[in-house]
DNA sequence: TAGATTGTTAATCGATTAACAATC
DNA sequence: TAGATTGTTAATCGATTAACAATC
């Protein structure tokens, strides 16, 4: 990561590591509420969000962010852009929730979602006392749908390609697989399975983001701790 | 990570990305119900998991586990065991969960938690209409208590130390500071913002597992490409 | 000015990949 | 036997850390 990267080749190379880190960065600055106009150091930054401040300069650096002013930081407004810019929250994503239980519908109320430029179109679920029922999060309203309605509301609907699935384990896989027929390009799975791509799908993307994973992390420092 | 490390150095050196690893694996015999006697190579759970066959072995290797047998592989019962052990899944960890809204009893519900050796003790909130309700899980029920009694109830079980936190964004920092003072050492935080331990603490392990974090790995995939 | 903080380079560190002899 | 798969070493790759001149 030595080689800095100019701003017309950015597209391929950041690495999701880095985007996860440039994530933390903006969501310090959703945190903290800044007036736009003030200043904010990398070693602010490092406070809040834990990440070094060489880190965070180098992670900059290698975006062609230069727009620091030495002994004051970064200015808020401009940081902002910069981020938002990198991690493209400024397109308002639209997205679907498949699976309208309890955690598709905690999904779906985060408010947060708002703040980030990202909007719940729908959610699709097979338990017919859920169809029909909406989900309100501040002026974004999506209802539940039937499951069979998915591929026609995908066909009228060509500008969402992303999907958070939360369905049960067992179904995962196959509305996986389903959803990518269906020509969904960004998947977030919370069902608590890793799922895989199918062997020869091009540009999708699937991040597993299994509900209880980083429970292992957990149990395993707090018990070896102790032996 | 060239050198082998022995069964007894074993406890302080593993990083968490090995230890992620290692859940892939154990998630994966755990997917596949083999017999106990089957074998599976490093090819085949490189197929399940994603994970390399070299990178599989390697990690092995590292660990100690050298149980495989060449042209068949690993014996499904020893791999388990081995797995199990380096994870601390063996022990039936019980924990709680702050927060009975929908994302926690969607978190308490899991039916893998049993898999997993993971017991939910009690759910705690702060809503009046929510206490005293309890969470059905096979063979397993928690109840949920009124939020004022967690002093009591850690005083009195000792043996939790760790707390799944799934209050709303707002309440997770003080709620944190709160479980830390009453002595939980490990913490995995659902709450859509990046928490941080105070500043002099020892001996406590936080994982931050913000929902809708990986989302933005999504979306600057997706909007990347078509750029 | 003196101190703080940036942008940038170089050094270090750690993780992954590749290769292959051993052998079942 | 021949082929497949392990355990292990060495090479490569990439990410993080450290250091510091520039300068506001």
């Amino acid at each position: 990561m030595e080689k800095k990267i100019s701003k017309s080749d950015k597209i391929k190379k950041i690495s999701l590591r880095v985007i996860r880190r440039i994530s933390f960065y903006y969501e310090a600055l959703l945190k903290l509420q800044l007036d736009e106009n003030d200043y904010i150091s990398s070693k602010s930054l490092e406070d809040v969000t834990g990440v070094s401040c060489n880190q965070i300069r180098q992670d900059f650096f290698y975006l062609g962010i230069s727009i620091g002013k030495q002994k004051k930081g970064y200015q808020v407004k401009k940081l902002n852009k910069e981020l938002k810019q990198v991690l493209s929250v400024d397109q308002g994503a639209k997205v679907i929730v498949i699976g309208a239980g309890r955690l598709g519908r905690a999904l779906s109320e985060y408010k947060l979602f708002k703040v980030r430029n990202i909007f719940v179109a729908a959610l699709f679920d097979n338990k017919e006392d859920l169809i029909g029922e909406c989900v309100e999060v501040k002026g974004n309203t999506a209802p539940i749908l039937d499951i069979d309605e998915l591929d026609d509301f995908l066909i009228k609907n060509k500008d969402i390609r992303i999907a958070l699935l939360a369905v049960p384990e067992v179904a995962a896989q196959d509305m996986l697989d389903r959803l990518i027929g269906l020509g969904i390009k960004g998947i977030v799975n919370f069902a608590p399975r890793i799922l895989k791509l199918p062997k020869d799908t091009k540009d999708v993307y699937l991040v597993n983001d299994c509900i209880g994973a980083s429970l292992y992390k957990i149990v395993y420092q707090i018990y070896q701790q102790e032996q």
